[in-house]
DNA sequence: TTATTACTTTAGACGAGTCTAAAAGTGGAT
DNA sequence: ATCCACTTTTAGACTCGTCTAAAGTAATAA
């Protein structure tokens, strides 16, 4: 009913409002879908139109509950995908993002069950990020904060990792960071480059563009409703 | 690069030429992918401008060699699918269809090389049907021929089924009729109707337009390099 | 041979999603 | 309070894949 295209619109439109909140600018959403905001004006007039987002010109759109739900749906297709891919095929967790937004369009409803049975309803994703289940109920809000914003002498957990970037993902990968990763900030720089030292006690020095794709909590929050780590686990459905 | 449409007609022609032979109609092509004709006509233009296939006007379609490696290439994707969903994800025979063909021009070939390889190269996909190699070469012809084409007192052993109409397939999974059952034929009344004994001494009757959706080899065949059992089986590559 | 019938192609239109260029609006700095 | 720089929208065009309606071709039966 909905194209692919809409359904790539509203996922976006619903991670950049989870991350900055709404309003979503027409600007944001033109810069990551590699669109020009021209036609991003255009599409959320449509979006406007089949009632998924509402919007209040030049200032920018927020999704409805409706457009909310159609961005869960695709969310779930695409991190039970990426869960899968990880688990059964032997895909590396920062290989899994492409192959995922490429099928989480054409997957039917019985795939997803199957898929989510096979992996005994996984909550989070390889990434750290939670699967919105299966009755699309708004997630809850995260109390992570990027590693950025740490100082130092913290001791943290790594709760998740933005999957945007393939080649942040396999540097961390390399480094030994990864959701469940109990990190000690040992020193940050001028220009927010960070020093941490890792579970094995290695220490890594790390820019801040990828500091700030890195979410943390503290080591002492109880970790498990979010932990992360080498097994994805059962969903509480909250 | 090629569209997921042109994907398709490219596919659908293949398998019309892999059964009629060239050249292939407009209409067939039409009925096929439920279009209408002047559509395909528009469309088979656009094949021969990119050199898939070639063409004489009011007589029909062929492919080319490359049109012929791209429809082997989506071919192999649909059957590795469809033998991963039927043996990973415990779909049916009659089920597996209608997810490959939605998934089958979205998988990137690591996907390809992986299902493959999880599989164990199989040679043939739930429904008998061949799996092209990775190198997609040509498919050699097959010696099966339409159960309605044999006669009383033969015994043969279905060799593939059809898989373009789910209701057929899931009367056929019903009557234990799957690709390597053995059968008698009993009787063939006005009309084609064929009445078989299945492996299990049960008897069934089967309209013509089912009977001609079944391919059978004579029993006494070796059945070694066509063979379609309950598990598939790795590739000999020819 | 010609007429009938079935099939194919041409012609022209349309919706979806995109773009470029230009106009309009917003908001901060002077 | 005005202006400037930036963002957003509008206007209009283009491609792709589709359709309907009309015209052309082929094959067959009379």
């Amino acid at each position: 009913m909905l194209s692919d295209v809409m359904e790539d619109y509203l996922k976006t439109i619903y991670q950049i409002q989870a991350r900055s909140g709404p309003p979503v600018s027409t600007s944001a959403i033109a810069t990551a879908l590699d669109k020009t905001p021209a036609t991003v004006t255009s599409m959320l007039g449509t979006l406007e139109e089949r009632g998924l987002i509402t919007r209040e010109k030049y200032k920018g759109a927020e999704l409805t509950r409706e457009g909310e739900t159609v961005a869960l749906e695709v969310l779930r297709h695409h991190r039970l995908l990426e869960a899968y891919l990880a688990e059964r095929l032997d895909y590396s967790w920062s290989e899994v993002h492409e192959e995922a937004d490429a099928l989480e369009h054409h997957i039917s409803e019985e795939f997803e069950r199957r898929v989510a049975a096979a992996l005994d309803d996984p909550a989070v994703d390889p990434h750290g990020d939670p699967i919105p289940s299966a009755d699309l109920a708004p997630l809850e809000d995260d109390d992570a904060t990027p590693l950025s914003t740490r100082e130092v002498g913290d001791t943290v957990v790594v709760s998740r990792v933005s999957d945007r970037d393939r080649e942040e993902l396999e540097y961390l990968a390399e480094a030994g960071i990864t959701p469940g990763t109990t990190l000690g900030i040992v020193d940050v720089a001028p220009f927010g480059m960070v020093t941490v030292e890792t579970d094995d006690g290695g220490e890594q020095s790390l820019p801040e563009s990828i500091a700030e794709a890195i979410y943390v909590v503290d080591a002492d929050t109880d970790g498990t409703d979010r932990d992360a780590g080498s097994d994805v686990q059962e969903a509480g459905n909250a």
